[in-house]
DNA sequence: TGCGGTTGATACCCTGCGGGTATGAATGAT
DNA sequence: ATCATTCATACCCGCAGGGTATCAACCGCA
């Protein structure tokens, strides 16, 4: 009895997402009557109302909650499965490393050094992506580990900490704050933040949702949607908006008229290194090794406990 | 373009099994053209061939051998969401606990009594299962959480450690071994285990793989795949097999004519409570947090890092 | 080396499911 | 009360997916 298809997950996934039978079916390139049929069938076999519906309103029942959710991962096990498939075909095997450019707490080139001296080492293929992709990357088999910044969805996903540094803030050097050596949280408040920088961490900082966290100041009034380095790095020169950047980024891109200062009560960035959960794959378990190896190496002196791979 | 169906994934994992399109034809009750029609258009889709056929032998390629790995959790997480999205929808929500029946630590009383006082907490349904079940039935969704012992396949499942215990051998009083105090895994060579015991570990103790340990002894000659426990103790008793219990559970059954011996360098049970990865459920969220209060309570007074829970 | 059995592939047919169009019916705003 | 919006119903159709018959290749065996 109860099977069910991808299909009818796409399908219900898109209007639990529209909430409307119309921009639903249009977003799936189909008409609405089938697919309201389709779903009436989805409810019919799991024997639940997943959506209560009046001619004006659509709105998710707990089931549906729950099955939004859930739906969600599994096509993206399905896609991954087809995806790691068909890169596990191609002639040359390579290991696809997802990240933000940048975003690596400098250890990138010290780490793909090590790591092609490794036995299992393949040739790396770099993804670059927004922040907050990169997990979403290696969920759906577009890549096979990553590098990313706590906390992030971990769902399929296993991960070891690699570092901790500061989340520094950049701010105009003509800018009476830049004249302080370090601010607070609450010295912000007004400032535009742009939205998707390369460490969007907001004031909304007191979240640690599984999603990336999206600044949601209704006061940031430009440069929203830019995630281009250049353009805030330009905006932040003229004091149109402040970004936090991790302090290895920083210290890549030392520009006179921008200051870089601490935050005392912004938590730091912490990097990590993630894999699909279970990966059998010995040259990503040699590049979990390599990464791990290289940012204690880096660590300055700190005798912390390195809890052991799970994998 | 790329868009796989459950069915062809149901497919490919019945071949790449059965390694033989007849049988997994019948397995998947239709005729064997359709399936190797079905295949062939999934190898087309991704462009990756999976098996290599002759009319003597189907084997996998390495993208098939990928395949059959995550095309087994992406089915499991399709299957999952169904079945949370209808257990979701029932009009009076409970709580499935999977475990084995008496695989506990001791604890469960304590657990149940202590999680009915939890502000979140639900009637509570008891899923039994045999050994190395548990997981699988939390991955699917026919459980919420589970109690189960360390290692076991924990993809798709966060876990928390509960209490550590040693297990003991449970011999015959009369054999000459019982009358020493402790022994040795040495000394149990050409010994008789029961498959599928309550804790099987058998001499295959040196594999830590996921999947549940399977004691691949050709001596055993008796008691195969058992798992009715009074049958055990019976066999135990009359000298026919040794077993291996957990030390909480040998006390919920002193029987003079069976002895319990701790073997020295036979790594101990480590009981755990496990959930749905990235469960938003406040219900599991307080029974897990209910379990570990009670072991920590249990457990003989170590300061130990308590490890916070991740979800 | 040639014969036969096993087994996957091919050819062809057909049914039913998934999708389309036209239209009805209910809801909520004005 | 009216009307626009939007989901459901009725009905139709094409083709994807499954069945049957058969071929062809591979391997074991004498």
């Amino acid at each position: 009895m109860n099977d069910l298809e991808t299909r009818q997950l796409r399908y219900f996934v898109a209007v639990a997402e529209e909430l409307h039978f119309g921009r639903a079916a249009e977003r799936l390139d189909m008409a609405q009557p089938p697919l309201s049929r389709a779903i009436r069938e989805l409810e019919r076999q799991l024997g639940v109302a997943l959506l209560r519906r009046t001619t004006r309103r659509v709105t998710l029942t707990p089931a549906g909650e729950v099955l939004l959710r859930d739906a969600r991962t599994a096509l993206d096990a399905v896609s991954s499965a087809g995806r790691r498939a068909q890169h596990a075909g191609e002639p040359t095997p390579r290991l696809r490393l997802a990240l933000k450019p940048d975003v690596d707490g400098g250890l990138l080139p010290r780490i793909l050094d090590a790591y092609a001296g490794e036995d299992a080492a393949l040739p790396v293929d770099l993804v670059l992506g927004r922040v907050g992709e990169q997990a979403q990357a290696v969920r759906d088999g577009r890549a096979d580990t990553a590098l990313l910044l706590s906390p992030f969805d971990d769902r399929g996903l296993d991960s070891e900490h690699l570092i901790t540094e500061p989340f520094l803030l950049a701010l105009a050097a003509a800018d009476p704050l830049a004249a302080r050596p370090s601010l607070r949280l609450a010295d912000l408040a007004g400032l535009s933040l742009p939205d998707g920088s390369p460490a969007d961490r907001g004031p909304g900082i007191g979240r640690h949702g599984r999603t990336g966290p999206r600044g949601d100041m209704a006061t940031a009034s430009t440069a929203q949607g830019t995630s281009d380095l250049p353009e805030i790095f330009q905006l932040v020169e003229l004091g149109s908006v402040v970004c936090f950047f991790p302090a290895s980024l920083t210290r890549r891109y030392p520009r006179p008229e921008i200051a870089y200062r601490p935050v005392d009560d912004l938590e730091p960035a912490a990097l990590a290194v993630a894999w699909p959960q279970g990966s059998r794959s010995a040259a990503v378990a040699a590049f979990v090794r390599t990464a791990t190896a290289v940012a204690a190496a880096t660590r300055p002196r700190s005798r912390e406990t390195p809890r052991t791979a799970t994998a």
